[in-house]
DNA sequence: TTTGTTAGTAAAGCTTACGAACAAACACCT
DNA sequence: AGGTGTTTGTTCGTAAGCTTTACTAACAAA
C-alpha cells in the first residue's frame, strides 16, 4: 500500500469543493485524509485504532490513510503506548509538527510589514520586519517580497505555504481589490508571491485572518466577530466556523458606518459620525489629548458606547455569542470595553443575546500573522 | 442497472454532511445525484449528454444516475429533441414536476394558520386555512396537525414532505424553542408532524423560510436579508446561499434591538426605542391614527429611517447586496422603503456598499409557505 | 497455560466513476 | 445516392476507495 507519492506532492489538493460541483471518490479520500489529520492536529498521540473510533472510519481505512500521511512526511510513529492494558499495545502517532514551517505575514500595521516563521502548532521560530517607509504600489509589493524572502531563507525544513493578512478588500483569489493606504487596486498579491516562491500562497483581509487566529489559538467559538482597531477600524466575522467574505468581499468593513443619530465629527470619507471618527487610534489619541487626563475615562467610555451602538444590530441579527477586540490594550481594555459590553446588553434582547461576551484578544501583536498561518494550515491540510 | 429501489425510498437521504464527518463513496453518489437533479430542476428539457457537459460528469455516469432517478419516479423521458442537427437525436429529460407534492405551512400570521399544496415548481394546487382562535400550546399544535391533514387528504400524488415556517426561535431539529405568541417552549413540532404523517418534515423560522423563497422564486441573490414586518419584526439572512441560524438559533431576531441614540417609545420588552416600537404594523397603525392623515408620509418616513439606521451596521458588516421587505405593501412600499434605502446609503460606505438594493418581495402573502416548500425541496432533493 | 481483548494487516467484495469502443441516427457534402 | 463526420447513449473493462471478514501479534488476567 506504499503509495510512492512523488516527493512533496499529495497534499497540494485544490480544496474547497464548491457546492455545485461533482464529487469524485478521490475528493472523498481527500476529505477523509483531512479528517485523520485534523484528529491528530487537535490532540496528537493517538493510535490508528483511536482515530478509527473517533472518525467512524474503519481501522483498515485509517491504516491506509495514515500510511499515505507517513509517506508524505506529515505524520510520524512515536513508538508504543506506555500505559498497560490488555491486548496488543498501540503504536502512537502524531503530526510531525516540525516537519514543515509556515510563513505568516502581517501587512496591516501602519509603518511596518512584519512576518514570522511558524510551525504547525503555531509556535514562532523566527521573525522579520521591514520598514514600509511610505512605499506604495509596486514598491510596497517589493517590500512584501523582501520580507518573505528573508523568512524563506531562514527556513530549515520545507515550507508548507505563505499566508498573508493584508489591509483592504481582498477577493477569494488573493487579489487585493482595494487597499488605499498601500495604493493597491486590483493587486494580484497571491499570484505574485506564488510565482516568486513556488509554494502555495493565501492572501486575505487582516481582520479575517485575525478572527481565524482567535478561533484556532485563542479559544474563540464558531460564531464570533473580531473588531480590529488600529489606524482604521475593521472586523472579521466567523459564522459556523467559516469566515464570511460578503458579496463584494467587503464583509467586516464597518469603519465608515455612521453610528447614532446625533451627529459626530466629520470623517475623511466625507460623512459625519463614522465609527472611525470615534474609535480609530489616531482619533482616539487626539481626543484624549484635547480633553486632558481628567476626561480620559469619559472619552474612552463614549468610544465604547459608540462601538456598542454599532454592534448591537449586528450581534442581534447574527446571534453572535462572542465579540473580540484587537488593538492597543492600554486604550481598549478598560472603560472602553466595559462601556461596549454594557451598551451591547442594553440594546439587545437579553433572552436571545444576553450572554454575549466581549473580551480582548489573547494573542497580542501576533494575531494577524498567526491568522495568516491558520489560513495555510486550513488551506493545505484541511486542519484548523 | 435497474436499482429496484424499494418503492418510495432512495431519496430519503440524511443530507447535510456535517463538515467533520467521514465521507463514503455513497455520500459522493448522493451529491452527484443531487447535482443532476439540480440541473434538471433549474431548467429542464435536457439530454443526458447535456447534463454530462454541464456537470463535468461523464455521459456514462449521468446515464446511471438518470436511470436511478427514473426508477424513483423523479425524472421522465420526454421523447426526442425536435431541433434538427447532426448526430443521433437526443432523448430529452425533465423532472416529473407533478409526480410529488409538497405541503407548505405558514404559522406566522397573527390569527390564522395557512397552508398549501405545491408542486416541485412551486405552483400552488390547493389551499387551506384554520383560524387560530386564540389557541396556544398543545391546542395550537392540534390546529397545525388539522391543517396539515386537510392538505394531505387533498393530495393525489405522493407527498415529498411537509415544510413549516413558524414564528419564534427554531433549532436545527425542528424544535420550536420559543414562540411566545403560541405559548411554545421547546415544542418538538417536527417530530410530532413526522410521527403523525410519516413523511419528512422540516420546521424553520418564518423569516428564514421567507428568504429562501425569495432566493428560489423571487430572484434574490445569494447574499440577502429579508425583513419581515408584521405583528413583530424579524429577519432572515442568506449568506453565500446558505441560511444563517446563529449560535443560539436566534439569528434574525432584530425586533428588540434598540435603534438610535435619542430615546423612543417604551416597548413591551421593557426597553425604550426597540425597532418594533417604530416598525411593527400595530405600532405603525396606531401612530398613523394618532398623527392623522397629514402626517402620514412623515410617520412612514421616520419608520423607514429607523429601519435604515438599524440595518446600516448589518449591511456594512456583512457586505449585503440586497435587502428585501415583506409585509403590508400599502404601508411599506412607498415613503417607508424610500427612507430606508436613503438612510442606508447615507450611513454606509458607497465604495463598498453603495449599490445595495432594497425592494419589496414579489411573492406576496405566500412567501412563508413557499419558503417552507423550498426547505423540503432542498432537504429531500438537494435542489434549490 | 488458557482465555479473552486489543492492534494492526491481508484478502476479497461492493460501489462508484472513468475511459475506450461501438451502434444508431442524423446532417452535410460530393 | 452514397460516403463522411458528428452526436447520442450504451456496453465492457478498469481504477480507486471503503467495507467486511478473517487472520496474526501481543498483551493481561486467572
Amino acid at each position: 500500500m506504499t503509495t510512492t507519492s512523488a516527493s512533496n506532492a499529495g497534499f497540494a489538493h485544490g480544496r474547497a469543493l464548491r457546492p455545485s460541483s461533482k464529487v469524485l471518490p478521490e475528493h472523498a479520500r481527500g476529505h477523509n485524509r483531512s479528517l485523520v489529520l485534523q484528529t491528530l492536529y487537535r490532540s496528537g498521540r493517538r493510535s490508528r485504532a483511536d482515530i478509527a473510533r473517533e472518525t467512524g472510519l474503519t481501522r483498515v481505512t485509517v491504516s491506509a490513510l495514515v500510511a499515505d500521511l507517513i509517506a508524505d512526511g506529515l505524520v510520524v510513529e512515536l513508538g508504543q503506548r506506555e500505559e498497560t492494558r490488555p491486548g496488543k499495545p498501540a503504536t502512537l502517532l502524531d503530526l510531525d509538527r516540525s516537519a514543515f514551517v509556515i510563513v505568516g505575514l502581517d501587512l496591516s500595521e501602519h509603518s511596518t510589514f512584519s512576518g514570522a516563521l511558524l510551525d504547525l502548532d503555531g509556535t514562532i521560530s523566527a521573525r522579520a520586519e521591514v520598514a514600509l517607509a511610505g512605499s506604495t504600489g509596486e514598491a510596497a509589493v517589493e517590500k512584501v517580497v523582501a520580507l518573505a524572502q528573508q523568512l524563506v531563507d531562514q527556513a530549515t525544513v520545507p515550507i508548507l505555504g505563505i499566508g498573508v493578512g493584508s489591509p483592504g478588500v481582498v477577493d477569494l483569489g488573493g487579489v487585493v481589490l482595494s487597499a488605499p493606504n498601500l495604493g493597491w487596486n486590483g493587486m494580484p498579491l497571491q499570484s505574485i508571491l506564488n510565482a516568486r516562491f513556488g509554494v502555495p500562497v493565501l492572501v486575505a483581509n487582516d481582520a479575517n485572518a485575525a478572527v481565524l487566529a482567535e478561533h484556532s489559538f485563542g479559544g474563540a467559538d464558531s460564531d464570533a466577530m473580531l473588531i480590529k482597531i488600529g489606524h482604521g477600524v475593521g472586523a472579521g466575522l466567523l459564522l459556523g466556523g467559516t469566515p464570511l467574505f460578503g458579496s463584494r468581499f467587503a464583509a467586516g468593513e464597518i469603519g465608515h458606518v455612521v453610528v447614532g443619530t446625533d451627529g459626530g465629527a466629520v470623517c475623511a470619507c466625507g460623512k459625519r459620525g463614522c465609527l472611525e471618527t470615534w474609535l480609530s487610534i489616531p482619533n482616539l489619541i487626539e481626543r484624549l489629548e484635547e480633553e486632558g487626563d481628567a476626561a480620559r475615562t469619559a472619552v474612552l467610555r463614549e468610544a465604547g458606547e459608540r462601538l456598542g451602538i454599532a454592534l448591537a444590530p449586528v450581534v442581534g441579527a447574527l446571534d453572535l455569542s462572542e465579540v473580540i477586540l484587537a488593538g492597543p490594550t492600554e486604550l481598549l481594555d478598560g472603560p472602553l470595553a466595559a462601556a461596549t459590553v454594557e451598551t451591547l446588553r442594553n440594546r439587545t434582547m437579553a433572552e436571545f443575546h444576553g450572554s454575549v461576551t466581549l473580551r480582548m484578544t489573547t494573542l497580542g501583536q501576533d494575531i494577524v500573522l498567526r491568522g495568516a498561518a491558520v489560513m495555510v494550515l486550513s488551506g493545505q491540510l484541511g486542519v484548523s
